[in-house]
DNA sequence: CTTTCGGGATTTTTT
DNA sequence: ATCCCGAAAG
């Protein structure tokens, strides 16, 4: 058994995996083999130790990672690994507040606010604390509200460190902010965390029955962690002291979301005997891309040294490439990969193509369209932050939590139940006067109908019996809650506000939203066999906290598209980073600090180094950015700091003397198989068979020579693709 | 009260 | 280009 567990690692590894009595530091390069030595460490304390599962807590910072590590647990020690508590910071806090949050006045239905509630929120906040929006950004107010509560600090607390006018007008905000949140029984992201801080700190019971279970615990990506999620961990293992934190400064790219890359540095103080291990062996890239990587860190001013190495000599160099614009951009790396699964085979699953925004995937999407390839985008617009998806789960949360305002204003009118703006703000007034909650009113006056009493409420006849009647249906969907499984009661509730039609009736794309609400209804299943009510809080509970539906299964398939940030962790063949130009890569708003510099360098760091065997660089000489066509682009300074042997060709790097300069291509690409290809000749009705899709009809033609572009309808529910004829790997079958 | 139109501002990364 | 807000029309 120890043998097992143990094989195959190195000295370094194995040290980490062996050290289990007290504090522990690893720090981590890329491609060392992190995710294994966490993994065996748990193993390792389950099957040697003989620890409990249930005494283990491990957590990371993104869900991705979490999912990660529980799939390979449970391939490391089967069963066992379903007692482990594995999860993100912010899904143990909300599971922690679910079962004791009353102790800091939360009900147990509590709403979590996401990004777009906590905006809507915040409004209401500043109308209230009668700030002019015009004059102080909601974003900027929000960031530093969002600050203040990662530092462990209240209204109060921040009114005091105030430093400037902004900070209290912020402070200001931030009070009433916190008031609308308490009395709509909900919690941003902050509050997760903080207000688990609060508990602990303050109820001595739940403390010390935490402390008591977890003998050990481990936190991943710590380096990412920010001050409220270290003083978190820090109460919880203040009892066994067994704490393992896992990270690498050079992969902090999470400041602006207030990570603190001081918690390195505190925790060797708070912890002045942890055993501290460096894992420099790199397992992942070829030594080429590694040397890149290295180069480019190194410009970095604020990093402890750590020294990664690769025993994989040698390797392909680094391919540099300047396109025209960002379509010619996406073309580019199209043909590279479309020539690489030809030539040297290489699967489209071993492909990832990188990027600083998520805008920048759309020319990328239209080329994977047009060239037939297959393509996963990871992030992007978020599924449940549709409209139609929340609408749903607005109700689903006003189900829950009638308290929660925020949804209620959402919902009040999907389907329009003619209750404007005006009513709305009598109706407001009328519950702070008589100090209920906007739920609290409308049950009210729902109370005054059903019993016949006068009415003391100030709306209209017609505006009551709308009250009347969304309060009826609330009432019928709660009372149903307790009864009826999750895909029923979400049933009832499509088919009361009669969803679909008001879809088709009132908004574009009927279809569409449709089949969100479809997926939507997918997603239920999972929560089915849960007990009546439970099954409603885990689901909400899930899509407030994982970002991404994303199934990793049709990954093999298909080619990644994926922004720099949310690639950390994972590894590639194939890398492609794109658009490093000055203003993207770094971007923009990171231009005016040297530290945000030094995280942007970063960020191209992680990016170099999710690369096993091939990277390539691109950047377009012009971006349409939103709006006008944007003027050249300068490349990316941080090309500079690749040491220029590694690349294929030598890179103009230097800035383009003048606007007006024509377009340099640095290298001409192998063009794959152009010329070996005969130009396919097609007509309409004629049978064709792509490398991928399979059999199909063409249905359409269009352009000319070798822009031609054909529709073909595919067989087996593929159905009907747009293709470039001289890219798509189609061949004509006789007819 | 709701819908529609037009002007103005804004453009990062994610739990 | 897209979103958001306010004003005017329906």
């Amino acid at each position: 058994m120890t043998t097992h567990l143990l094989e195959g690692l190195n000295s370094a590894q194995r040290e980490a995996v062996e050290t289990i009595d007290g504090p522990l530091l690893i720090v981590a390069g890329p491609g060392s083999g992190k995710t294994r030595v966490i993994t065996h460490r748990i193993a390792y304390l389950l099957r040697e130790v003989r620890v409990s599962p249930y005494r283990i807590l491990a957590v990371t910072f993104t869900n991705k990672a979490a999912r990660e590590m529980q799939s390979r647990l449970d391939r490391l020690v089967g069963q066992r690994s379903k007692d482990l508590t594995v999860g993100t910071f912010h899904a143990f806090c909300a599971l922690t507040l679910r079962k004791y949050g009353q102790h800091v006045g939360l009900d147990p239905g509590f709403s979590i606010f996401d990004d777009e509630d906590q905006q809507d929120l915040l409004k209401i906040a500043m109308e209230d604390a009668e700030v002019d929006p015009k004059k102080f950004n909601r974003r900027a107010v929000h960031s530093a509200i969002s600050r203040a509560k990662s530092l462990l600090m209240d209204s109060k607390a921040m009114a005091l460190r105030k430093s400037n006018y902004f900070e209290e007008i912020a402070a200001r905000i931030y009070a009433r902010y916190e008031e609308l949140l308490t009395s709509n029984n909900a919690v941003d992201f902050d509050d997760l965390l903080l207000k688990t801080v609060h508990l602990l700190r303050n109820v001595a019971e739940v403390r010390e029955r935490y402390q008591d279970r977890y003998v050990h615990m481990m936190i991943d990506e710590f380096q990412d962690t920010n001050i409220c999620q270290y003083e978190l961990a820090k109460i919880i293992v203040a009892k066994h002291r067994n704490i393992c934190v896992v990270g690498d400064p050079d992969q902090s790219i999470y400041s602006w979301r207030n990570a603190d890359i001081r918690n390195i540095l505190s925790f060797k103080h708070d912890f002045p005997n942890a055993r501290v291990v460096n894992l420099e062996e790199n397992y992942r890239s070829t030594s080429n891309i590694l040397e890149a990587a290295k180069g480019v860190i190194a410009a970095n001013r604020q990093r402890l040294n750590n020294n990664i190495r690769t025993s994989k000599p040698g390797g392909s160099k680094i391919a540099i490439h300047e396109a025209f614009n960002e379509e010619d951009e996406a073309k580019f790396v199209l043909q590279q990969i479309d020539g690489l699964v030809r030539k040297n085979g290489v699967k489209l699953g071993d492909f990832a193509v990188m990027y600083r925004v998520n805008a920048q995937s759309r020319a990328l999407e239209e080329a994977c369209l047009r060239y037939g390839i297959k393509y996963r985008l990871v992030g992007g617009v978020r599924f449940y932050q549709r409209r139609e998806v929340k609408d749903i789960i607005a109700y689903l949360r006003l189900i829950n939590n009638p308290h929660d305002q925020v949804s209620i204003l959402r919902v009040i009118n999907v389907p329009t139940r003619g209750l404007g703006q005006k009513s709305l703000e009598q109706l407001e007034y009328w519950a702070r006067t008589r100090n209920l909650s906007l739920y609290g009113a409308m049950e009210h006056i729902y109370l005054e109908r059903t019993t016949g009493a006068a009415p003391t409420h100030p709306l209209q006849p017609r505006m009551a019996q709308s009250v009347v009647s969304f309060v009826a249906l609330i009432e019928e969907l709660r009372k149903e809650s307790q009864q009826r499984d999750l895909v029923s009661l979400l049933d009832l509730l499509l088919e009361r506000i009669a969803y679909k039609t008001y879809l088709e009736k009132d908004l574009e794309d009927a279809e569409e939203r449709w089949d969100n609400i479809i997926e939507l209804r997918n997603a239920a299943q999972d929560f089915k066999g849960l007990p009546p009510p439970t099954g409603l809080t885990s689901l909400l509970e899930h899509l407030a906290l994982v970002s991404d539906v994303d199934n990793y299964e049709d990954a093999a398939d298909s080619i990644t598209l994926i922004t720099l940030h949310q690639a950390k962790g994972l590894e590639f063949p194939v890398v492609f980073i794109t658009g490093l130009e000055e203003g993207l890569l770094p971007h923009m708003r990171s231009m005016d600090s040297p530290e945000e510099i030094e995280e942007e360098r970063r960020l191209f760091y992680v990016g170099i180094t999710r690369a096993m065997e091939r990277l390539f660089f691109t950047r377009a000489f012009r971006r349409g950015l939103a709006g006008g066509a944007g003027g050249p682009s300068i490349p990316s300074r941080f090309l500079q700091e690749v040491p220029q042997h590694l690349f294929t060709t030598p890179a103009r790097l230097e800035p383009v003397g003048r606007a007006s300069a024509p377009p340099l291509r640095m290298h001409t690409p192998p063009q794959p198989d152009k010329e070996e290809k005969p130009a396919l000749v097609l007509r309409a009705g004629d049978k064709v068979k792509h490398s991928i899709f399979g059999e199909g009809v063409v249905v359409g033609l269009k352009g000319q020579g070798g822009d031609q572009e054909a529709t073909v309808v595919f067989k087996n529910d593929i159905g009907m693709k747009r293709l470039l004829l001289s890219y798509a790997p189609l061949e004509k079958l006789s007819a």
